[in-house]
DNA sequence: TCTATCATGTAACCAGTTACATGATTTT
DNA sequence: AAAATCATGTAACTGGTTACATGATAGA
């Protein structure tokens, strides 16, 4: 079994549960669905992924075509074990939740090695960046309008930014705070 | 250089701008102080990265010594090539915010391929799970007093965590409600 | 003293990314 | 008809994970 660890193997397997497919034509309906915004993937790794589920004997080779004088393609259709490896899998990741490790939370763990100030100024920077995202979701959301649930993901990102903007102005003002902010003995102690 | 992927590189610039360490060291040092909550290493990468950061000439061999007859452990040390990469990768991080893919979220766009009974009891579950989280982190909040600002990162953590709190809440509410809940539409759509 | 665990490192394997290859179609 | 881009795939490189190896200390 794929082990689980690559999401692109999911959405392959989600894919392919409704319509076999051959490789190339995968990865142009992920990208027309909007499916690399939630998920990390190049138009190189769905091959890779391809050949890990047909090892794994989630999906088959249904058949094999030639078009013209074009390269063939092989199409591939998902088996019963790849139906319940989905399943199960989905279960997993919507029942249990797990740790995971963002960038901006390991940068936070070594912040300290910055002087505080350019530290207010860098997370300034950041606020800017980041109202920047929450106006495009807002617009990008009073635009379309498939049914909601397609844009579950995008409800889900927009609580998590929500999150992020207020920690950072919170961290500003407990640096900056002046009556007993931070700043002082953290610049202090960065002296060393 | 390193490209800046690896996280693990930069707390291991980190660490080593504050004194020399053999990689053994590097590891312990890296565990005992928690890093491992938010970044991701096991024993053998840092062994991994400490040779990318050498053959990038951001770290420098040092000395080799032998105590006893332990294998030889060669210590090394910051260059300055290091310590610039270290700030200017850390100001990166803090100052710019970057296109991230949480597992949830993955989950979330393929969530459709689920019959939305199954969906609202695992996101109960996950709830749950969520809110022990929750009471972990208030505890160990509440426990501990090294300088607030070494448990920065676990504040970032719990703003998270109560957004997606908050949105599982929600979602679970969307899918339920009596009058105009996703529900039946869901599962009709779903026989497919 | 036997066993378990720590200290320290290497090597083999597997996954992911990037770059390249080549014929087909479309645009200028 | 030249240039650009699309369609389709392979191969080479690089990074990360796992498993293994071996002497040293400590506990039973």
């Amino acid at each position: 079994m794929s082990s689980r660890k690559n999401l692109l193997a999911l959405a392959v397997l989600a894919y392919l549960s409704q319509a076999p497919m051959h490789p190339y034509e995968l990865s142009k309906t992920l990208r027309a669905h909007g499916d690399d915004r939630s998920i990390k993937f190049t138009h190189g790794s769905v091959y890779m992924v391809v050949e890990q589920l047909l090892k794994a004997g989630l999906i088959a080779e249904q058949e094999t075509t030639r078009d013209g004088q074009r390269p063939e393609r092989t199409v591939y259709g998902i088996t019963p074990d790849g139906r319940a490896e989905l399943r199960d899998w989905l279960r997993d990741l919507v029942g249990t939740p797990r740790h995971e490790f963002p960038a901006f939370g390991s940068a936070l763990s070594l912040v300290s090695a910055l002087h505080p100030d350019v530290v207010v100024e860098l997370l300034q920077q950041r606020l800017v960046r980041l109202e920047e995202q929450r106006a495009e979701a807002a617009e990008l959301a009073a635009g379309a309008t498939p049914h909601p649930l397609f844009l579950v993901e995008e409800a889900y990102r927009q609580g998590l930014l929500e999150a992020e903007i207020a920690f950072v102005r919170r961290f500003v003002e407990q640096i900056t705070d002046p009556v007993d902010g931070w700043g002082p003995m953290w610049a202090a102690y960065h002296e060393t």
